[in-house]
DNA sequence: TTGTAGGCGTTATCAT
DNA sequence: ATGATAACGCCTACAA
């Protein structure tokens, strides 16, 4: 492999001048660059990263971590934040953490070593504490998930207007009887508390009280989704209409309900969260909470790319549209 | 950052040493090298993998390219090779080419700078002589993808089986107007050009003469296959069942087939390929060629360490089993 | 406008 | 068993 001081060799010029060409510096008449130019292309040319990291230049790549690629929320995450990066002229390095501390960590560390400019984190699974640590080292935000610091930018749903706005308009349905799905936990403080807050307010605005056996928490797949309609299928007391924290489970839930000989939305109403490409496979096609990926994308790489060159920016936080979108399951 | 030289400080000892250590070599009594690791935790070291490479080490990290990451196929695959290399101690590294032979050339060129050890190409954009001419500066090989070679070790799956198989499978449902729809041409060199002879094989070995007008070509996506589904239905003299490349175009079939008021599969039989999740999403549930997603990760890893590993390594190729599920679309 | 020299962090070679 | 030193390829003061 061709290194730069081939490339100077065979132009008859130094280093330097080739170094200059390469990053396209000033003061390097156009007859010299020419010949270099010439030169790069004879060898077929590549300047080595690895080096250039080395030397401590930025890399124009962005890390960023997602729990798992196989979730298509995720993966359309990642393909807009890289589309967005690559007209930027930035490469993106994928970092799937499998919802594992030290897997998130090791990923965190390409930071330290300049394999990364930057990374993006669309799941937290360490304290924040932990994370913060790394900062120091290169920029680091949140896209997607988000904690509360002040250190750090992120690009927010706003996620209890999300649930709000679904659990009213199952609510406008006229249901009354609604149960609660979500990937996290129910309580104030875990994750996912921002969509029970705004399902608990949607339902007591409408004086309903909530009834906890039909809270489910800690439910991701489309499995889970099944299982949990099982579950309701034994209940004496069943409700009429079920908040789902993801399209994933929404799909379970309607495709064993369907297998259950229950028709959705008649004895079931059901709304999903995401918009996910599966929302409109379903049959009935799916009620959800649409969650604008493209702008994530978008928005993160603009704010990442501030980040880089201007260390000194202010941190503050992007609050993105959450949209309902109605389709046939309530 | 803390370097080499400051745990060689830390520990009154000599970089020498603490390489040494850091690389499992002989020659370090246990008193030195527990010096050196308590230097090593105490600064939180972290060897530099740019300079590891600069030097010409192995990164232990293999290149993946597939088309897109939002294909649930390819994310599936991506993942079962990530796991698999992930338990030999082996990182991934995900390029997508978006079907573009400058992106996939670029990708390609990771291996002349040493960032990764090989790559695993899963699909092929470029003529076969162009990636050819990477392989003097390390290890290619094809899982998925194939070409006529034997240069490189390739992953295959017996598309043409596949395809007869599954137009067999029609056959004996008392089909004999069948049309087919690919992701790529239908003639004798182009991608596809397997199960388009699998196809015809079945076909032929029934007596069936293909018609033209049920040929579809370049179909990739939901809304590819709700077009092909409108066009069938313009047509005087209609196909009973479709045999189809992908689960997510047989997808778009249904579902446009069942907004026009077709049943499935009494009207209009469809068949996919792949096995997606789409597949059981579907209403009604997808017949479809199951691809073994999880043992094309696993041995395509362990060829490629091998590789690694042996340079001098036969060349060979490795046909995996393709199977048709069938469901309720046929 | 161009060139020389030093160093980024690591490991292999050669001494000791 | 341990250490000094050169080299990987690049960029950037500094010098000319």
């Amino acid at each position: 492999m061709a290194n730069i001081s081939d490339v100077a060799k065979l132009s008859g010029l130094s280093k330097t001048t080739v170094s200059r060409v390469i990053n396209n510096h000033p003061y390097v008449s156009d007859k010299k660059r020419e010949q270099v130019l010439k030169a790069m292309k004879e060898l077929g040319y590549i300047p080595n990263p690895s080096a250039r990291r080395l030397r401590g230049q930025l890399t124009t790549t962005i890390g960023v971590i997602v729990p798992r690629i196989v979730n298509p929320f995720f993966a359309h995450l990642i393909n807009s934040i890289e589309q967005a990066a690559s007209e930027k002229g930035y490469q993106v390095l994928i970092g799937q953490s499998y919802e594992d501390k030290e897997k998130e960590v090791a990923f965190l560390n390409l930071l330290k070593t300049k394999q990364v400019d930057g990374i993006i984190m669309t799941s937290t699974e360490n304290d924040w504490n932990v994370i913060e640590s790394y900062i120091e080292y290169g920029p680091i935000m949140l896209c997607n998930d988000y904690v509360n610091q002040e250190i750090a930018p992120m690009i927010r749903l706003n996620q209890a207007k999300g649930a709000y706005i679904g659990a009213n308009h199952l609510i406008e349905r006229g249901h009354r009887k609604i149960a609660y799905c979500t990937g996290g936990l129910f309580d104030e403080q875990g994750k996912g508390k921002d969509r029970n807050r705004g399902f608990q307010k949607a339902l007591s605005e409408a004086g309903i009280k909530i009834n906890p056996k039909w809270i489910f928490i800690d439910q991701h797949t489309i499995e889970d989704g099944k299982h949990v309609l099982r579950q309701i299928l034994e209940m004496e007391d069943r409700p009429t209409a079920i908040f789902t924290g993801s399209d994933e489970v929404a799909g379970g839930i309607v495709i064993a309900a369907k297998e259950k000989g229950l028709t959705i939305p008649n004895d079931l109403a059901v709304i999903g969260f995401d918009d996910q490409p599966i929302a409109e496979i379903l049959d009935p096609k799916l009620t959800t909470i649409r969650q604008p990926v493209d702008l994530m994308g978008e928005k993160s790489i603009e704010v990442m790319i501030e980040m880089l060159e201007n260390p000194e920016m202010e941190i503050r936080n992007y609050d993105l549209p959450i949209e309902l979108i109605v389709r046939q399951s309530t």
